[in-house]
Parts: C-alpha cells; sequence; structure tokens
DNA sequence: CTGAAAGCGCTTACAG
DNA sequence: CTGAAAGCGCTTACAG
C-alpha cells in the first residue's frame, strides 16, 4: 500500500550522472563521447557509448538545446489538406528531415486566422528552421520569425516577404506548356479555372497559359474563379463555364484537385466526353491523376527535387550565418495522358 | 566591418531575468504570474503579463519542461498515407491537441521497418503522449514507451499489447452491417476484397462480414486479398476477382480507397456496370466517397467522436496517475449511395 | 585528454 | 504574497 504507485508515472530518467558515476568519469566527458568532433580519447569514446547503450542512456535534447540554442526541431505549418499533393510532400518531407536528425513539429491551420496563434506557439518550441507548405503567412506572423530569429522556407509558395526563402516549381513556365500544349493539339478556345486567388501558384500559373496563348495569336483565355483548390469547386466550375453558348475546347484548371472535379462535372452535368468534346489538362501530377478513370495530362511539379533543395537550403542555413534570402525555382514537366486530345479543324 | 553579423544568426531571447529586472521583482515571481493556481497577488501578475507582451516575453517551453517533466508535446505517428483517411484525422487531431496546448511531434514512417528508429527519435523528446496512426508498433518500439513512461494511444487500430490504448470504429459491428445491407439488397453472391491482413481493422470487418452472411443463411464469402489499402490494389483485386465464371454480385471492401479502385478496375477491365452488375461497398467515408463518379455506400467511421474519446483519454491520463488500460469502440453507420442497389430474384 | 565550475531559462520547495 | 536558493540535464570555456 505505498504511495509509489503515483510516482511511476514517468519513470525517472538515466542521466548523465548516472553513467557519469556508473564509469567514474566526470559528465564532461560523457558530454564529449556524443559529439564526434570533441577531442576525447577514442578508447574512452566507445566505453561511454556501448555502456550508454547498455544502460539506456540518451543525451536529453532538451536540456542540450537549452545550451547549444539549436533545438533540432524543424516546425512545419500546414493548410489546405484537401489537396492530396501535402500529404505526398509532407510524408517525405519529414523522412528527409529525420535523415539529417531533425524532427518535425506539425501545426496544421484548417482557417487561417488560427494559422497565427499556430505560428506563435510553434515558435516558442524555437525550431531551428520554419518549413511553410501550401500557404502564405500573414506579414505579422512572419514579422514574428524573423524576430526571434528563424528562417523560414515557403515550400510551393513564392514568398511575399522579402526576408523568407522560397522553392516553387517554375510555375509561369508550367502553364506556358499548357498553352503551347493545347494550342498544338489545335485547340483554340481555351478557358482557365482559377484556383485560391491570392496563392502565388494560382497567379503564376494564370499568367504563364495567358501569356502562352497570347504569344500563339490566340485572344486572352477565358478566366472562371472557382475561389479555392477543392474538387467541389472545379465541379461547380465546370457548371458555370459549360453552361454557357460559346463552350471552350481546351481547359486548364489551376490544379489536378480541381481538375479532377471538373471532368466529374462536366461528364455528369452536361455529359461531355473528355477529350472528345474538350480538354482539360491540371497541374501538380498527384497519384490520382494517374488513375485509369481520370488519366489525366497534367503538369508534373518535381517535387523530389524541391525537397532536395530544401534540404540544401536547410544545411546551408546551419552552415553559415547569413544566407541571403532566395526563389529556387524548378521547372516542370508536361506528362500527357488521355485526358487531352488532338482535334481537326474542318475548315 | 564588425563581427556582430554572425552572431545575429540568433536572437537573444527575452528571458525571466530581463523581465524581472524591468519590474523589480524576482523571477519566482515572474514564473508564478504564468501559472493559474499559483498564489501571487492579482494586481502583481496583470502587471507581469501585461509588460510580458509588450517586450515579448513567454516562457521558453523546453526549459520548463525540464523542470516540470512535461514537454507538452503529442508524438503522432503516421505511416499509410495513400489514405486519404490519414490526413483528414491528422490536420483535425493536430488542430484539437492544440486547443489544449499540445504541439504536434510528427514522424512518418514509409517502411514500417524505419518506424522503430522514428519513434525512439521521437521518445526523445519525451513526449506526454504519443498517439499511434493507422499502424501497429513492433513490440519493441512499443516496449521503449513502456521503458519511457510515456502512454501511447492506437487511433483506429486495436492494440496488440495490453499495455496500450486503442480508440476504434466497431470494425466487427461495421462488417455485419455491410452484410445485413447487401442480403436485404437481395445479393446472394458475396465477396469481400481484403487491405492489409495484419491490420486489425482488416480482421475486425471481415470478421463481422462474415458472420453476418452466416447468420443470413448464406455460404461464407468469397475472400481476396488485395495486400494494402491502396487503390491500385484494389483496381486489381478486381481483375482476380472478376475474371472468373461466377461473378459475385455483391462486393465488400475493406475500406474505401480499395473499393474506389475496385470499383475503377471493374468498369475499366470488365465493362461492369456498379451497380447495375454489382454493388460495392466500402468503409470509412472519406471525401472522395462523396464525390458523383464514386457515389459509395460505405460505413462511416465516427471520426469526431473518436477524436473526442482521444482528447478524453488524454485529459484522464494528465490527470490521474495510473489508468487502466482500455479499448473505446464506437459504432459506425452505414451511409447508403448509389454504388448499390436492389436486385429482384427472377426464381 | 580529462575534470571542476559556471550557466542555459526556467520552477519549486522553503523561509519570511 | 514575495524572494533567495537549489536544481532540472545538459554543454562549454578554462585549467591542468
Amino acid at each position: 500500500m505505498s504511495g509509489d504507485d503515483r510516482v511511476r508515472i514517468r519513470k525517472a530518467r538515466v542521466t548523465v550522472k548516472d553513467l557519469a558515476r556508473d564509469l567514474s568519469l566526470s559528465t564532461s566527458t560523457i558530454s564529449r563521447a556524443f559529439y564526434t568532433d570533441a577531442v576525447i580519447a577514442p578508447s574512452t569514446r566507445s566505453a561511454v557509448l556501448t555502456r550508454a547503450a547498455e544502460i539506456g542512456y540518451a543525451p536529453n535534447p532538451l536540456a542540450r538545446s537549452l545550451i547549444t540554442k539549436r533545438t533540432r526541431i524543424a516546425g512545419v505549418v500546414t493548410s489546405d489538406i484537401n489537396n492530396p499533393f501535402y500529404p505526398e510532400v509532407l510524408t517525405r518531407l519529414t523522412e528527409r528531415l529525420r535523415e539529417i536528425d531533425l524532427n518535425v513539429m506539425l501545426t496544421a491551420a484548417g482557417s487561417s486566422d488560427s494559422l497565427d496563434d499556430a505560428v506563435k506557439l510553434l515558435l516558442s518550441y524555437q525550431p531551428d528552421v520554419v518549413i511553410v507548405l501550401a500557404a502564405t503567412l500573414s506579414s505579422e506572423a512572419a514579422e514574428a520569425c524573423g524576430h526571434a530569429g528563424t528562417p523560414v522556407i515557403f515550400f510551393n509558395r513564392r514568398p511575399l516577404n522579402v526576408d523568407a526563402f522560397g522553392v516553387t516549381c517554375d510555375n509561369v513556365g508550367g502553364g506556358r506548356l499548357v498553352a503551347d500544349h493545347l494550342t498544338k493539339l489545335g485547340h483554340r478556345r481555351l478557358a482557365f479555372v482559377a484556383g485560391r486567388p491570392d496563392a502565388s501558384t494560382n497567379v503564376d500559373r494564370w499568367e504563364g497559359y495567358r501569356r502562352g496563348c497570347l504569344d500563339h495569336g490566340l485572344k486572352e483565355p477565358v478566366c472562371i474563379e472557382a475561389g479555392a483548390f477543392a474538387y467541389e469547386r472545379g465541379y461547380e466550375a465546370a457548371s458555370r463555364l459549360l453552361g454557357g453558348t460559346s463552350r471552350p475546347d481546351g481547359v486548364f484548371c489551376a490544379n489536378d484537385i480541381l481538375a479532377i472535379g471538373f471532368m466529374d462535372g462536366a461528364r455528369r452535368e452536361f455529359g461531355l466526353d473528355i477529350p472528345g468534346d474538350l480538354s482539360v489538362v491540371g497541374f501538380d501530377d498527384i497519384a490520382m491523376a494517374r488513375w485509369p478513370s481520370h488519366a489525366l495530362t497534367t503538369v508534373r511539379q518535381p517535387v523530389g527535387k524541391m525537397i532536395d533543395v530544401t534540404m540544401q537550403l536547410i544545411e546551408m542555413l546551419f552552415d553559415s550565418a547569413q544566407l541571403e534570402p532566395r526563389i529556387e525555382c524548378l521547372p516542370g514537366e508536361l506528362i500527357e495522358r488521355a485526358s487531352t486530345r488532338e482535334v481537326s479543324h474542318a475548315e
């Protein structure tokens, strides 16, 4: 009937002191054994390391970070979880970060208002770097990061603030690729289904597409605002865009999930055949785009390379003190599938 | 040309000492101001709090946790990111955890071998609780959690180890619901498409379905192993299941993403009409199941309630010292859509 | 190559 | 109600 039960909630962790006593060494020496570049006799190190493994000692990263000012935490900010693109990226990113011993502290913001609070809380854990997926930070939140001296990397967004890094696909170039493709196939009445109007991806893809069309001697494509990157919005956009008299024959949707909704809308609401009646192109190349029922022609984002670049950026950030903020912009690639086809113009 | 540039990497954070000096108070008093149940004069507290806000002071959670032995970190372990069910859950869970000031430290394991290492690294940050989504921990990893005194909650899995908590949908009951539904519609030749064979969800859904069928006087349904919860596996299962001579007329797929792949396979590879030629039922009710092109009849997991229960469990875990490990099991609900229909048996 | 000492930013008995 | 002191688990100049 001892009161011990309550005490056992949290078992006493084995600490440097325990190990030092055990090996008759100072805590300083124990500590040094865990740093490859510390001056310590090789034999001492191996003795420490093997004994540590035996009794289950590992340095407490929290205590360590108090002194080193490095937490080995990467803060990741997400929103827009409707888009399968982000889970894919998040998983791969998390795995890569772990390879360089960075742990992910995740903050998922449903509404963008709550994002500010989320970032502040995140910051209190002093992450070594903050990676923002699919969102733009409010200037207030960005300022908080600057104030804390935490570098920010925007993934798949162009940072509005000068002080942050960006890793993006060449969205302007990608939009142009789509214009080239659709005109090459003989399409003349082109349209664009826009996602979130304030997203840089949306703006850039539209800009590249628009200019590409103009360069090919077409007039500016019709632009319809879906308002967000979501299946339902794409479906609904189809209803609005295809209800009129002059139907487009080639449609570029600002991303894949929008394109998939759009195709479903076109088929179900108007009985249209894709690509028979109109060609549809997306952007991202999410796994779903490959599914036979969609077979979506799209611009593939070079996710692997984008992650590589992000990792390089992080390593440089950690190595050198000052690094000029910059935007890394990688080319996308047009993947042709069965949602587009050549049209013959019987003059 | 000062060397200051390098020093500015990490700006000096404002600490208790700064604030104490600023207000001519002791650090003890500053500290107390941030605990609602600490004994401190209300006027002192408000003075501290307002001044803290002004100069941007917030207690360092890392330093704090060194003493309190509470990190306010929730470790979340994910795998199986192909299934849209998990991003949905992860987002909602993260938001709810943040409401009670728990920060999510995420670990995403692509392969299940890497999961063990991931859990160990996670554990070094001493999370107050570990939530495992969609996976079973190796006994070694589970033991490591036990050793660290960290409670583990399995979400959507029945824990194999006695020492962990579980929050699941009633998968056996859900499987039975499907059997009831399909037999009520007049289906007689039933089949099951299984996902990961070692997942408790898969085992339980099959068990409920199987017994339900037997109880309705049918023989045991045909069971085909897709091997994993993935679209491609469902597609492929359709090829195997529907290629033979005696085609089933009602198919229960172990989850939605499998069912969607299965339907696409049935349509594309065999030109079958769903539900004209056969009825298909899934499990989970992911957003995609509602899309018009799938309109999948499915068993809806009570995700909201499952998260509620998880949160309650966490709060209880924090309040009371010892809590008997247990499994919370919540009923699912059959959602009827257009992938199932009544058949007439012309005798 | 190793150890004693100081300190990172907090909190918590213990006095008063 | 407030403060001085000790200490959480580490690391890092500084001596030797």
